[in-house]
DNA sequence: AATCCACACAACCGCCTTGTT
DNA sequence: CAACAAGGCGGTTGTGTGGAT
């Protein structure tokens, strides 16, 4: 047995599996006197049988203080899809444009929600089809869902959660008539009315800083309402519909249009 | 009431990159 | 320039929980 004497340089025999209440404290009270970083220091120093990385992770995933908790507002998740569909699981990336959330939560988002959704539509969630279902209903979707909650008359059931506000901001014109983004400072993520709409329908300006959509060309009410949806993903995603537009695609093929944009 | 199952999320693992000596 | 350590990242696994049967 090692004595805690002089542990900074013996091995100890390391904790593993979940975090008790007693090494958060020890945790949390060991950075607030020496700040963050330097992990394999903080891990021998503090008392905690836990390794660096550990501490690293439950600090950033779950203790740090600025975090947000609860689920993924309509906005965030409208990021995330929109990240995704540019970066690829770069979900630390990702996380940047998330204040509050940590990677392993957007990774874990993206697995259990939008994973689970191409699984059962048998389409690989990397394939172009499930790339362009998620353009064409998803996205559209959640734009509803963002307008639906800002809707000013008070009859929202669910309260807006925080908009991100750092780096970027999304700003939803939920009373516009072209369902269009607009940029409210520099900051701010624009999807914002294409010159050539049909051009950019479903297709971020990956030359833009802020990737402009042209989400106007997507009319919402083309799409059923999320109170139509069934008891799909969160209302958002019938599997109706997707089998429907699948089998279109499947039907005219990859060049023929359809509701799958190439 | 018991069991099964799916889901969400916390945590770990291994690899890669970066910084330091 | 090489070797090493630390940190960061993405993939994967383990576990608690709630709903369905």
């Amino acid at each position: 047995m090692p004595s805690q004497k002089g542990a900074k340089c013996e091995e100890v025999e390391l904790r593993r599996g979940p975090w008790t209440l007693e090494e958060d404290t020890m945790l949390i009270h060991y950075i607030a006197r020496h700040a963050e970083g330097r992990w394999n220091l903080l891990a021998r120093c503090s008392g905690l049988k836990r390794t660096g990385k550990s501490c690293r992770l439950r600090w950033l995933n779950y203790l740090k203080p600025d975090l947000k908790r609860g689920n993924l507002s309509p906005e965030e998740q409208f990021l995330i899809l929109e990240l995704h569909s540019k970066w690829g699981n770069r979900w630390s990336r990702i996380a940047q444009y998330l204040p509050g959330r940590t990677d392993n939560e957007i990774k874990n988002y993206w697995r259990t929600r939008v994973q689970k959704q191409a699984r059962q539509l048998n389409i690989d969630a990397n394939s172009s089809i499930f790339r362009d279902a998620v353009r064409c209903y998803w996205m559209p979707r959640l734009l509803e869902k963002m307008s639906l909650t800002s809707d000013p008359s008070g009859t929202n059931p669910n309260p807006d959660p925080p908009i991100p506000s750092h780096p970027q901001q999304v700003v939803y014109n939920a009373g516009s008539s072209d369902h269009m983004l607009s940029p409210s400072n520099p900051s701010t993520t624009c999807y914002g009315q294409s010159s050539n709409s049909a051009e950019l329908a479903l297709s971020p300006n990956y030359d833009d800083p802020f990737f402009t959509y042209g989400l106007d060309a997507l009319d919402p009410a083309t799409f059923p309402t999320a109170s139509d949806c069934g008891n799909d993903w969160e209302g958002l995603w019938s599997m109706d519909e997707l089998w429907q537009a699948r089998k279109q695609h499947d039907e005219e093929g990859e060049g023929g249009g359809g509701i799958f944009l190439q």
